[in-house]
DNA sequence: TGTAAAATGTGGTTATAACCACATACTTAT
DNA sequence: ATAAGTATGTGGTTATAACCACATTTTACA
């Protein structure tokens, strides 16, 4: 295992050489190889262990109860997976974890007695304060498009988001960082649908939009 | 501040009196009373404090720039919100917390230099661990949801729920606790079409479904 | 146990978004 | 500058879900 490369993950940050090595024991760390489509863990089982991923790719899919695959995203070397599961007691995972090529994982006991408990020592504190961190940023980007996809029509989708932008950039005419196309898929709506639904906007005098540069306007009647 | 029901709520849990009172000391815990509809935090500003709802009510909600109000959710006494814009730096908020009725707020500074950093004390520990845990318990929720309501025909919804309550509960047949009006709200979908599809559903063969208890039926083709 | 109230289901209509087939604009490379 | 490729917009059609108005079933309780 290549310590440099690990004091780099978002999991190791910030820790001493020392304090890596107290932390790979206690969590029984322990390097894995997997072939590629082998499933590292398994939908409906539970874990105690995260996975980091070292070299390779590693893919969250689901497969519901009548064989429908849904790929819910990929998880890059430096990061990781089934993080949540590990260490919400109980939580059966809801997806599988396959490798997508030839790739190596490290797994991480972080479940129950691992993080939590025992010692005040600097490792676990470092530890489970980049955990967090982790967990707080998934739970931003989460809560956002929970926020951004829950109207039902694609208008209402579309204001809630670039409110969002609006406020995050505390200016009414700013750019987004996404293309039409992105845009759709990020607001779960059919591309063209969006292109007319913009169009309408822009009638409307809500807007203006030209790529993905967006100017909000207030109509005065709303005061 | 009453030290017995601080010590029982989710951020506290766990901690001894001396550990509370350096808890409290360094997150610099001042409590505050607002009056029914004060608003607390403002929307597209920046915390590094998160609340604590001491007695009580605050709602979390939304208001876009074109002036639709959304309430998202209720937090109720020994709960926190806020607690994510605290911790991820730079966060502007996307929502407003307002008091619902006259109530009492423990403030409490947990970012930057707050939780992370600095001594690993146990109180600090025991903290961050407890932040972890509601925050991945939340995450877990919102994962779920998003999964749930990201297809978009409600019976791909219907399916994707089903589905992860089959894997929890390890069984093709049990109980939801929704009654269909819920599960309309929680599937984002409205509740007389949700009832004609599971309908269809039934036609079709998938399942048996009465009130809330459910059966699914693997087709045999589906081998 | 009868009645009111709540929950669930169903038919019909309408609004909306997906879908398809292109037209137009914008970008890039040669 | 032109051609090819990519991104975006638009009209028309169809599928789907919201919506409305009730019918039916289940539950609560007087």
């Amino acid at each position: 295992m290549d310590k440099k490369k690990l004091k780099k993950t978002v999991v190791f940050r910030g820790m001493e050489d020392d304090e890596l090595d107290a932390a790979l024991a206690a969590l029984g760390a322990a390097e894995r190889k997997y072939a590629k489509d082998e499933v590292i863990l398994h939908a409906g089982s539970t874990t105690d262990m995260m996975g980091l991923v070292l070299e390779g790719s590693v893919r969250i899919e689901s497969n519901d109860i009548w064989g429908n695959r849904t790929i819910l995203s990929h998880i890059a070397p430096g990061q990781v997976f089934a993080e949540t599961y590990a260490i919400v007691e109980n939580a059966a995972l809801l997806v599988d974890a396959v490798a997508n090529r030839e790739s190596k994982v490290l797994m991480l006991g972080i479940g129950s007695a691992g993080i939590l408990g025992h010692d005040a020592s600097l490792w676990r504190l470092k530890l489970t304060a980049n955990m967090l961190s982790i967990s707080m940023q998934k739970n931003l980007m989460l809560s956002g498009r929970s926020f951004h996809t829950s109207p039902k029509s694609i208008r209402g989708r579309v204001m809630a988001y670039l409110s969002s932008v609006s406020l995050q950039t505390g200016s009414d005419e700013f750019d987004i960082p996404f293309d039409r196309q992105q845009l759709a898929d990020y607001l779960n709506v059919e591309r063209t649908a969006l292109s007319k639904e913009i169009g309408k906007m822009k009638q409307d005098g809500m807007l203006t939009a030209r790529k993905n540069h967006f100017r909000i306007l207030k109509s005065e009647t709303s005061l």
